[in-house]
RNA sequence: GCCUCGGUAGCUCAGUUGGUAGAGCAAGGGACUGAAAAUCCCUGUGUCGGUGGUUCAAGUCCACUCUGAGGCA
């Protein structure tokens, strides 16, 4: 690979950080486009609870991998995301624009700026299913079946994390090759792009409080009635979709299984921990030059990623 | 004023016949390659209200004391 590689930014950071408004205030000073890294506001129908960008919030500028997936649609999953996602990217270079990825979605992110491979290993349904009635019947028996069949892959994995089992199993039976043949193909090296990635972090009080203020504010702007329209639609509630924080709880609200207060408490709690997981994925990750929002001003954040988004490479 | 029952982990509470404490929840840490806001793993030191005393040894017994709830005058 010898042509040069496009320059993209990356803007993510836990939940309720704020990567949303300094996002679309980057765009604007850097004339970028916004690709979004969020697995929840790609869903139709699904935007007060995902905090997805209204018109209004989006200033004008224009947002990628919005509302790409129905809730009852087919599973919408990370190969799918990397393909409409590279296609937005190259749409918006060759336009001459700055593609800047916004989201909290870690494994999202790596499929753009780590060269995730998923090119071989298609999923299938039945077989999925198949699995998991077995794992049912016999608690262990995909461990069991995975130490024969992919003895690498079965060390890397718990016995208990059966969706991990599942998929491991599932790549060596449809393609013949462990599931290790995807981590080696699998380098930042491979991608066509060279990103930059800015975190936005502050003190895990802070961002607690703002989560609480959040959840208040989704309520007050409708969530309730947001999630009351789908949830008369009759969809599964297995969907992932309907597995979304503020959805899934409200939903055993309406199904009479807690009460409003009840659910509101667990959307705060599960949101806490949720980004409690979001910092763990992206602390690993060395390249992310991190900006605590409560050292700079509202202008000087701005200044500051702009600065390292913006810088040559 | 007297009596009774409490005061042990951030919260609710267990703690056997005295051998320097343990559950649930909350919380923290970690993993993560086609469901990812999902899925999974690991983690319990705390002036046992305080001060004295008995004892080789006290959350556990005794005295005093602080404090909460209830009861009786």
């Amino acid at each position: 690979m010898n042509e040069k590689k496009i320059a993209i930014g990356v803007l993510l950071g836990p939940t309720a950080s704020g990567k949303t408004a300094l996002g679309v205030a980057v765009a604007k000073r850097l004339e970028a486009q916004i690709i979004s890294a969020d697995s929840m506001q790609i869903y139709r129908g699904m935007n007060i609870g995902s905090a997805k960008p209204t018109v209004e919030e989006q200033e004008g500028i224009p947002h990628h991998l919005l509302d790409v997936a129905d809730i009852d649609g087919p599973k919408f999953n990370v190969a799918q995301y990397q393909r409409l996602a590279a296609a937005a990217i190259a749409s918006i270079h060759a336009a001459g624009g700055y593609p800047l990825v916004v989201g909290g979605t870690g494994l999202y992110i790596n499929a753009l700026t780590c060269g995730l491979d998923f090119s071989e290993t298609a999923g299938d349904e039945g077989l999925r299913a198949e699995l998991a009635e077995q794992e049912k019947g016999h608690p262990g028996a995909l461990y069991a079946m995975l130490q024969k069949e992919d003895p690498d892959a079965a060390q890397r994995l718990h016995p208990n994390d059966t969706k991990r089992l599942i998929r491991a199993l599932e790549v060596k039976r449809l393609t013949g090759k462990p599931m290790c043949a995807d981590f080696e193909k699998s380098a930042a090296a491979n991608i066509p792009y060279a990103p930059k990635l800015v975190g936005l972090t502050m003190p895990r009080e802070l961002l607690y409080a703002r989560i609480e203020k959040r959840v208040d504010r989704m309520l007050a702007q409708g969530l309730l009635e947001e999630t009351r329209d789908i949830w008369e639609k009759g969809y599964d509630r297995n969907l992932p979709a309907l597995q979304a924080l503020g959805y899934k709880q409200l939903f055993a609200y309406f199904a009479g299984e807690s009460t409003l207060d009840t659910a509101v408490d667990v959307i705060k709690r599960e949101t806490r921990r949720f980004a409690k997981r979001q910092m763990t994925w992206f602390r690993r990750d060395a390249r992310i030059v991190w900006l605590d929002i409560t050292q700079y001003s509202e202008a000087g954040l701005l200044d500051a990623a702009c600065a390292i988004l913006a810088e040559e490479i």
